[in-house]
Formats: C-alpha cells, structure tokens, sequence
RNA sequence: CGCGGGGUGGAGCAGUUGGUAGCUCGUCGGGCUCAUAACCCGGAGGUCGCAGGUUCAAGUCCUGUCCCCGCAACCA
C-alpha cells in the first residue's frame, strides 16, 4: 500500500430549521454509510456536511423572533448537530456559510469572476408595479397588467450583477455528453437537458439588493451575493480554496460524489460546473440525484402533517434498525413510501429472525456444546464449500453495489449470506451431531464455520450498523484488530479459536406489529409537538392535522381578525374557467350584490353540483386577475390528502350574512 | 400537442448492453427443534397497462394509445 486513495464526499448543506426530518436524514445517512465503507476499505475520506445560513427567509424569521440571525442560527445548529450525533454521523467537516473561512472563498470567487468578465454588472430590467413593489416577467404579466393587482405597471431597472451562464452552454452540453456518469441515476440527466440545456440558458442574477443577510460583493457592498452562488461553494471552501493553505484542497479536489436531493440537481449540474469552469477548476467526478422518501405517498411536510421523524424511530428500535431500512428499503435513486409496517416488517424477518437470530442460535451451541470456547476446525466436508465460496465473494459484490451506491444491492448481498448461514446450520445439524462423541471435531468444524461466517458478516455490515458489528464481536469474543479489517473480510479462517463466546442480548428483539404500529404514532406525534410548540395531542393518532399551519403561524391580534369580512354566498352560477383545468369560475349572490369568484375547486366539484350551494366566502380578498378572469374575494374550503369540501353553513341563511 | 417519473404474480419492489421473469412480505404444504413461535425445503400465483412494429429472439428498442403520480403554468 503506498499512496492511499483518497475519496470526497459531500452531502447538501441544510436549510437551517429544526425540524429535519426523516427525509433529511436520509441523504446524510446514505453519505455517511458510503464514507464509512470508504474508509474501511482503505481510502483516505473526507465527508463533508454543513449549514446553509444566508437569505432573506432567514432574516426575517430571526427578525420576527427578535433575535439577530446568528442568534437565531447557533440555536437552531444545536438541534441539527444534535441530530448527526444522534445518528453517529461521522462526518469530517461542518461547514457553516457563514464563517469566516467560507465567506473569504466565495468573496474570492466573486472578484475572480468579476475580474475575469464571467460576471458583469447589468440592469434587471422588468415590470414594475408601483403599489405591489414587485417585479415581473412579461410572461408573468396579465394582459399587460400586474398579476396581482391588475392595475399598470411600467418597465424599470434595478442593477445587478450576473453571471455569464449561457456562455457555458456548449461546455455543459458536452459534459453531459462525454461523462454519462457525471448526473446519476441517468433518468435526471434528460430532465436537466430537456428542460434547461435544450431551450438555452440565460445568465443567471447572482446578487440582490433587496435584502442584507448575505456575503456582500466584496467591490459593491450595496449587494449581497445571491445565496446559491454563496451555497455551492461550500465544497471547495471547506478544503479552503483560494485561502493560504490550499493543502487539503489540491489533495482532496474534485469531489468524488455530491450526494444531493432530486430537488437540486440543477444547481450542481448545470450552475455548479458552470461556476468550476469558469474559475479554471476541475469538476466533481458525480452528483448523484436520490430521491425522496414519501409518506402516505406524498411529500413530507410539516404543513400537511404528514412527517416522520427519525428520533422516535432511533429511541424506540435503535440507530442501527433505523439506518439498515433506509438503505435496504428504498433504491437510492427512486422516491420511495416509508410505512410504519415495512418498517417494523424489515426489523423483525431481516434484523430478528435472519441476522439476530443466526448469531443468537449459533452462539447458543458454542456455550452449550464446547463450553462458550470458540472450537478448533479439523473436519471439513464438501457442504462447507458453498458457504466459504459465497462468504469470500459477498465482500466484492458488495464493493461493486457500493461503487454504485446501491445500498439496497449491497445490503442484499449480504443478507443472502445470512441467509445462507441459516441455510448451513440446517444441512449440518449440528444437535445431532451433538448426541454422538465421535462426530465431535465435526461438530467443532461446523461451529467454527458458523462463527466465521458471522465475522464476516459483521465487517460486511459495519458501514451500515456499527453498533451491531461490535456487538457480534463481542459475543465472539474478538476485538477491532486483524481479524476484523477489509483485507481479511474474505479470508476464511482468520476468526481465532479458543476465545470464550458470551450470548448478550437479542440483537434484534423480534417486535409485536400490532403494538409497535402504534408506539410509534404515538411517539412521532408527542416529537412532533415537542418540535411545534404544540401541546401533545392525546389520542390523536399521526398524521396530525395540521391544515395550513406553516412554520409556528403567529398570534394575531382581535382587530386583525376584524380586518377580514366573512360572508355567506349563495352560488348562482358556475361555470369551466375558459382557460384553466384547475379553476372554476363562480356567480355568487352576496345580499343585493352578485359577484365573481375564481376559485381552484375544479378538481373536486362539477359546476352544476354548485349551483344553489351556500359557501363561505372572504369578500374584502384584494381583486386578483386568475388567468384572465378577475376573482372578487376567495371561497373557504377544508381539505387533507383524502377530502377536499367546501366550508358552508349548517342551516340556510340569507345570502350576504356576516359569518363571525 | 408544457416537462418529467411510473404502470412487472395478493402487497411492495429489482430487472445492466434485447436471449429461459427475479427479490422481500404474504399464502399453501412439508421438515427441523440449536435458536428471538425464529430457521430450512417445496408449491401455487404474472399474456411484464393496451395495440401495433423491428428482430431468429423484447419487460428490455420503435410508434401509437389508456391510466396514475410529481413539477410548472392558473389553486386568493
């Protein structure tokens, strides 16, 4: 061994928010089995993670709670730290963009960019509506009119600067051509080609001035850099590029993956590569684009209720129970639905009855035929050869699968040498053997092997589940040294005889569905409240509802709530918008007024259904233009993911009534 | 004709360059008793959404078509 290889790896930086949940942790998760499969196997790995704290959200939330953001900010890192270390994370570097050492990178890489005329002052030039203070598109307009208000706007300016995206445009094109495994899995690649390479890209504004928490221009301090060109350069910064010590950088650079959500393959294939070359620096071998984990088939969110924690799962089951589902369950690259049963399922038949089981029976017949002393081999059989052929080959395709970091395929690869295993203990019985004193070197022998084999499962399993690794060595009374290293994972025979043997806990208890089902609503739902300030919602099983509860809505005071006028509306007529599938347009009867009311109900109500109905309506709503029909006021409906109704009166009223 | 993903035995999923359709769970039958009522063996169950086409050969390529799901444009 002489240069060691070296492998880096990068997760996102998060969205600072103290909810991270279940599909947050799967990304890092996922990163952190690799870089510990990495480095078992000998590369030298660097596994990078990290916070990404600039933005007008982030001003505004720490503003609204009084605190400056990086009060805000250190509080809320806390939590997340918290969380990696719960998960055993073993991350190398936590980057944060708002130290020092990262807003030096991305000033440098600003001025260099500048320097080199890649990004250049220009004017954002749109349309301007005075009273909304907003810009827009042409596209965006209504008929020339504001979208929002319907009244004039007028062509304005405001400056900014920009990158010269479009100039990498034929650069990009051949990337993608010349590297068909820079974007994986390669379903992500038409997207990115068909939607954003095919039509031409344009030049990306990468500064604001609408707001302040960001890293300023370092030659304009009226701007700040737009936060994703701030963000990406998290992963040359933290190898401090551009600082005066650029050791790690030139023995680290390129990344060899990026892990990231589907959600932002864009930005680090099209922009991030962009940015690399026009700063003359190499690009990162892969971005790997996973994809979600759904609950109730959706996304998770906290609005809609529907999120899953990964605490409660790791207080009840255990880190290692949590970490093997994620990996096993769901194939890196596609959505995947977590359910409570495939959960607790998994637990029981592949960490209960398969693995646990196996060291938990084998184990057993050490003690109770040799005296818990690990036997000597001298007998062997031609029905071993099975056994050691597949436990000395599993090591390589499991490097295989991890090389395309398919979890589930190497996970797999190894249960079916659990499998196996169980297989052996029935082809050999060892209880018979047992009964007769000269079948004892053979019974020995099938001992040994049984133990051998579970080494090298142990080690196989250690990226996923190290607590569960080191627990199995401990029954077979060996230690982290020689015997458990990638070199000998595959050399039978290297598990050292005459150890005394200890039969610890289960592993894996196997669990009663039924009961588990439930402690586990239960528990999400108490993390849950904890999490949303919200008192404990007793006897309400999760999903709670949470209809349009955004982020910690705020208390509004009695003359807010007087501000809204409440009515009841008779609908006299409805009708197809002309030029919309999700909208109807409705006459409703206010009292003496008649009046139109857009409203996105097309998916749910026919409009002869309609006609006659009495609904609840916002009357003093702003006008608001909707696809060319002006809607005066908004209808009041309830839905979850399986009703959607309409919000109405329990007994008819006359139409125009005030609804308090 | 906006972009994309998907339709494979009861459920959930794999299926690289086209060459006998696999896995997990469930189910039925059997075996075993070392073990966490776990383990092992065997069976049943699929015209791979539909219709065409290319081919000696298609779940796998091409065309058309139906359905489902995201995203975006319109959900005040």
């Amino acid at each position: 061994m002489s240069e060691q290889k070296k492998f880096y790896l990068t997760t996102p930086i998060y969205y600072p928010s103290g909810n991270l949940h279940l599909g947050h942790t799967y990304t890092t998760v996922a990163a952190d089995a690799l870089a510990r499969f990495k480095r078992l196997s000998g590369f030298d790995v660097k596994f990078l993670t990290g916070t990404d704290e600039h933005g007008q959200k982030i001003q505004l939330v720490a503003e609204e709670k009084g605190m400056t953001p990086i009060e805000y900010l250190d509080g809320i890192m806390k939590d997340i730290k918290k969380l990696w270390s719960d998960l055993e994370i073993s991350y190398d570097d936590f980057i944060r963009t708002t130290q020092p050492r990262h807003e030096a990178t991305v000033q440098a890489a600003f001025q260099k960019l500048y320097d080199k005329g890649d990004i250049y002052k220009d004017e954002y030039e749109g349309y301007y509506c005075t009273p909304c203070e907003s810009f827009w598109t042409e596209s965006q307009l209504e008929d020339g009119k504001c979208p929002d208000c319907g009244r004039d706007v007028h062509l304005a300016k405001e400056e900014a600067y920009f990158f010269k995206l479009s100039k990498y445009q034929e650069k990009l094109e051949k990337l993608f051509e010349e590297n068909p495994t820079f974007l994986l899995p390669e379903s992500r690649k038409n997207e990115m080609i068909n939607n954003f390479l095919k039509p031409g890209l344009d030049d990306l504004c990468v500064s604001r001035t609408s707001f302040d928490w960001g890293i300023p221009v370092p030659f304009d301090d009226k701007h700040v850099i737009y936060v994703w060109f701030d963000a990406v350069i998290n992963y040359i910064s933290a190898l401090g590029c551009f600082s005066n010590d650029e050791g790690e950088f030139e023995k680290y650079w390129p990344a060899d993956v990026h892990l990231v959500g589907k959600e932002i393959v864009r930005f680090h294939t099209l922009i991030w590569p962009a940015m690399l070359m026009a700063l003359d620096l190499p690009l990162p071998k892969q971005v790997f684009g996973h994809g979600w984990i759904l609950f109730d088939n959706d996304k998770m969110s906290k609005s809609k209720g529907n999120v899953m924690y990964a605490e409660p799962l790791i207080d009840l089951y255990g880190l290692d129970a949590l970490k093997y589902f994620l990996l096993r369950e769901f194939s890196f690259g596609a959505d995947g639905s977590f359910t409570r049963e495939k959960f607790l399922g998994r637990i029981n038949s592949d960490l209960a009855n398969d693995l646990g089981n196996l060291v938990s029976r084998t184990i057993a017949m050490i003690e109770k035929y040799n005296g818990a002393v690990m036997p000597t081999p001298t007998v062997t059989e031609p029905i071993d050869g099975e056994l050691k052929k597949l436990a000395g080959d599993t090591s390589m395709v499991v490097e295989a699968a991890m090389d395309k970091l398919d979890f589930s395929g190497a996970l797999e690869a190894i249960w079916k040498l659990v499998s196996r295993t169980n297989k052996y203990i029935d082809e050999t019985t060892p209880w018979i053997l047992a009964k007769e004193e000269e079948k004892k070197p053979r019974l020995d022998t099938v001992l040994y092997n049984l133990s051998e084999s579970i080494r090298i499962i142990s080690i196989l399993i250690r990226p996923f589940m190290e607590r569960t690794s080191s627990r199995i060595w401990e029954q077979l009374g060996i230690e982290e040294g020689h015997e458990t290293t990638w070199d000998v994972v595959g050399v039978w025979g290297t598990l050292p005889v005459g150890r005394t043997v200890t039969k610890g806990d289960n592993l894996f208890p196997r669990l009663d569905i039924e009961k588990e089902l439930e402690r586990i609503e239960e528990e999400n739902a108490k993390f849950f409240a904890a999490k949303t300030g919200q008192a404990p919602v007793k006897e309400e099983p999760v999903p709670v509802e949470a209809e349009e509860q955004e982020e910690d809505i705020p208390m509004i005071e009695y003359d807010d709530f007087l501000k809204l006028d409440l009515r009841v509306a008779t609908v006299k007529e409805a009708s197809k918008h002309p030029n919309a599938d999700k909208l109807l347009v409705l006459q409703v009867e206010l009292g003496e007024e008649t009046r139109q009311i857009v409203s996105g109900i097309a998916k749910y109500y026919e409009p002869k259904d309609l006609i006659g109905k009495q609904v609840v309506v916002v009357t003093n709503l702003k006008p608001r233009k909707l696809r060319g029909e002006i809607s005066h006021g908004m209808i009041l409906a309830a839905d979850d993911d399986k009703t959607f109704t309409l919000a109405t009166v329990a007994d008819a009223i006359a139409s125009g009534t005030k609804v308090w």
